[in-house]
DNA sequence: ATGGTTTTTACTGCGTC
DNA sequence: GACGCGGTAAAAACCAT
């Protein structure tokens, strides 16, 4: 059910959402926006474009000419140079070994990506990340899907777009562990600045989505959890359980008591973990209860 | 490689239906 | 007795150095 104020479209996220109560309808959306990017200041002024869209999925942009695969006899000529054009039109397009290598990382971008149901503008960063990483030398000689998977998981995480690296893992058809160290690999080396920092909110939105709980379980879950915002509960510890013992909390609170055993089972950690989690965020709230009645 | 931290595994005891 | 829950010890996994 959906509750009467105006539900949002999230593009970021790829989920459609209400704004108050966070609900998620769907996480299946077709982005209606305009399909050009702003990338840097040049590109916000120029805010109209003719022809095909600039897009970063493609080696060369988009910006070159297909040779479609039209009669010859409409055009009138013949059949055999339409072809051999298009070929040699396909092989000037990706002259160099290295564009050939850029034109099939960013074909994996786009695999992965629509695997992932992400939106376009998460693509895009991914494909933006891949381009820094090539100019940088840091791609030379590593595998092309794991350069590609770790490119999409960074995307994700910049746009606060819920995927873990389990499910770009699975997407990707790698190891776990191959995509992190790529991806590390990304961080050391590309975005030294990128502060890795997920916020609960989004995990638990996906929870409650993936295992259909009552969205006034979402709602309080969100409430409570921004109430720790500003605490260390977060640190070191996966987002994951943490956001399973939010929800936990929030279904007992709201009197539908939703076994730890399933929660655990939705957000992919153990009973055990959800439990610590629990402990440590009651244990927080005393803590507060008890400077409030000191004060 | 290593050491610190977190999660998982496996097991136990308690209360309730 | 089955189930849910809380707890613990030890193994495994993870991560930074």
């Amino acid at each position: 059910m959906n509750c009467n104020t105006q539900v949002i479209d999230d593009y970021d996220k790829g989920e459609t959402v209400c704004p108050s109560c966070g609900m998620v309808t769907t996480d299946h959306i077709t982005d209606t926006g305009p399909d050009w990017k702003a990338l840097d200041s040049e590109d916000k002024i120029k805010k109209v474009r003719v022809g095909a869209p600039r897009t970063l999925a493609l080696h060369d942009y988009g910006l070159t000419t297909d040779i479609g695969p039209q009669k010859a006899s409409e055009k009138g000529l013949n059949k055999a140079s339409v072809d051999r054009m298009r070929i040699w039109q396909n092989r000037i397009r990706t002259s160099s070994l290295e564009e050939r290598g850029l034109a099939n990382v960013l074909n994996k971008i786009t695999i992965f990506s629509s695997e992932l149901n992400l939106p376009k503008p998460v693509s895009e960063t991914a494909s933006h990340i891949y381009r820094t990483a090539a100019k940088m030398r840091v791609a030379k000689s590593k595998s092309i899907a794991g350069m590609a998977a770790a490119s999409v998981y960074l995307a994700c995480r910049k746009h606060g777009t819920g995927r873990t690296l389990n499910e770009v893992a699975k997407a990707s058809g790698l190891e776990r562990g191959a995509v992190g160290r790529y991806y590390r690999l990304i961080i050391n080396e590309v975005e030294k600045n990128y502060v890795p920092h997920q916020p609960v909110q989004n995990y638990i939105s996906k929870l409650v989505n993936k295992g259909n709980f009552e969205q006034k379980i979402g709602i309080v879950a969100q409430k409570l959890s921004k109430e720790i915002n500003d605490s260390k509960l977060h640190s070191g510890k996966s987002p994951q359980g943490l956001a399973g013992a939010f929800v936990y909390i929030s279904s007992v609170m709201n009197g539908y008591h939703i076994p730890q055993r399933e929660i655990a089972e939705y957000a992919e950690v153990t009973e055990v973990t959800i439990r610590n989690r629990c402990r440590e965020i009651l244990q927080h709230y005393s803590i507060k209860q008890k400077l409030k009645t000191i004060n």
